[in-house]
DNA sequence: CTGGTATTTAGAAAATAATCTAAATAGATC
DNA sequence: GATCTATTTAGATTATTTTCTAAATACCAG
């Protein structure tokens, strides 16, 4: 989606905890939400954002949903920010 | 405030707009607000957020209280989104 | 095809955020 | 002090977001 929506999706503390996680590698929507205190369905709308604001894929495989990091959209929210700080 | 109320106030738009004003040079909050279509109240709101969030500053002066930037925070946003990326 | 595990979707409830109107504060000017 | 302008604060309302429970889907194993 949009820029805005990265931006959102990268407001909230439990989604980003969801893209630390990922750092280390794909891990499965069930993996993921045993990290957290929370049901999987919530899991399950957080990731559903992550996904809109590209900052995660999916891969299905067997009976799982693997999500891994995507990061390409990050680079423009550096960049505003870079920007607002003055850079060049 | 915290690392997370800076991301936090960084997800709104009207924020964000906010901030890309004051790249220009220091503001009061009613040359702010006359650039968007709601109250004085409502932006007095996202003022009082940025400032908790550190994002701004603010002087009082004659009548006045001015705005300006300050974009010390947003390199810790910066750091954490470079590792994210996975780079030194 | 039946049963089991993984995950999502739907819908409702709870929590938080954004907005407004009206009143309050602060300082400047008369 | 009275009044005007600039801004904030209080309180209520509306909108959005987060969360849950229950049901639905999807896919695999027997």
């Amino acid at each position: 989606m949009s820029f805005a929506d990265t931006f959102k999706a990268l407001g909230d503390p439990v989604r980003r905890e969801i893209l630390t996680l990922l750092k280390g590698g794909r891990l499965s929507a069930g993996e993921i939400g045993s990290h957290f205190d929370m049901t999987g369905a919530t899991i399950s709308y957080h990731l559903n954002i992550l996904k809109k604001a590209d900052l995660v894929h999916e891969s299905r495989e067997k009976n799982f949903i693997y999500y891994e990091l995507n990061t390409s959209v990050v680079e423009e929210i550096m960049l505003w920010l870079r920007d607002l700080k003055g850079e060049k």
